[in-house]
DNA sequence: GTCTATAATTTGATAGAC
DNA sequence: GTCTATCAAATTATAGAC
């Protein structure tokens, strides 16, 4: 909260947070992060004691941000309106704000957070928030569909590889993928259900590819 | 190739898959791995040159197999039946066959296999397949889509947190989703264009939760 | 607040006996 | 095929000067 370093604490989040995304938790060392800062290991350990706290520090903000919504969305019926609504402000969460990384570093680091104390409270969360998405239904389709909405907002902007975009466009792009997901979640099942396709067959032999044993 | 070692190759590849999948490769130690086996180091250094060895040992037969499923797509005409057939074959190589983990391991590695020569093919591989699931249709909505259609395989048994559920009902469920999904692709944009929702907006000031600057 | 220097540990990998 | 012993390098973290 004081400023007083002149921002060297924030540009050691930043710097981290790029590394950690791009080659990885553990594949990130304080040397390189200190390297890029043109400081030196200690100075990195003056402002945080250790290296699981850089990454602490900049995923408070957005657990008490994920809480907001959960809390908000419990105190709503449990609508589409509501979820739709509820997607919309964790997309701003994603693309708006000073953190609009700070999920993607999330996602490419699931495994190793789970043996740190801010990944299992941030799965924790996400999870609640993907259980909010379908309350009211908790059929696995539902809860499928859910997850699937927060992974729209997540991978927009990777998945789609269209040369030009802008993150509005993504953001949008998302959001209606997205809330074609959460429409049908609450829904008596009327084309969801795929009654009689192959889909729901084994292997479908002959029909596609070489099938191997 | 040859058995003669009395499988020893087979469990190293089975201990290391589970523990790069819970823990991630990074923090995997070949001395945890040769622990859990009863051996030592070096005898993992008789099997496999190197720890990225392991992980290139696992990984080509999916390479292969997954070739397999782009040029069969490839050959067919760019409909929505090939996109149903494709993505079904897909969820065999997940749900089937020997290795029901080794894209698991992939989902969970992600950052690290940026700088495996193994991970980086995988990349290209799945981004073919990603494309080849929305050939004739190259918009924004499609290509995402199609990555959340495989996500839909890739996640259905995690996500889904009913109690009792078999691996056959998540892939059924899998499958489902999936299907949701590519049925939109390739078409005039009937109702996924979403035309003047609040879900094209900002932030929809004062009806969500407390937005802050 | 930042530095130099270094401790303490772990890791991936190799050499050579059996 | 597996072992003991060891290497070289890297890593997190600390102590203390400026």
């Amino acid at each position: 909260m004081k400023e007083s370093t002149g921002g060297t604490r924030e540009r050691i989040q930043a710097v981290a947070l790029e590394l950690f995304t791009e080659q990885g938790y553990e594949k990130t060392s304080l040397r390189e992060i200190a390297e890029r800062l043109n400081v030196t290991k200690a100075a990195l350990y003056y402002h945080f004691k250790s290296k699981d706290e850089i990454v602490t520090s900049f995923v408070n903000d957005r657990l008490e941000r994920i809480d907001e919504l959960v809390a908000w969305a419990e105190s709503q019926p449990p609508t589409r309106e509501t979820r739709r609504e509820l997607i919309a402000q964790y997309a701003d969460t994603m693309f708006a704000g000073d953190h609009p990384s700070v999920m993607r570093f999330f996602e490419q680091n699931q495994t190793v957070l789970k043996s740190l104390a801010a990944g299992q409270q941030m799965r924790g969360r996400m999870m609640r928030l993907a259980s909010e998405l379908c309350r009211g239904d908790d059929s696995p389709r539902a809860q499928l569909r859910a997850a699937l909405s927060l992974f729209a907002v997540h991978t927009s902007w990777f998945a789609v590889r269209t040369p030009h975009i802008t993150d509005a466009d993504r953001r949008k792009i998302a959001l209606e993928v997205a809330d074609e997901l959460l429409a049908r979640i609450g829904q008596p099942a009327d084309d969801g259900t795929a009654p009689a396709t192959e889909a729901d067959g084994g292997t479908t032999p002959g029909s596609g590819p070489a099938a191997r044993g």
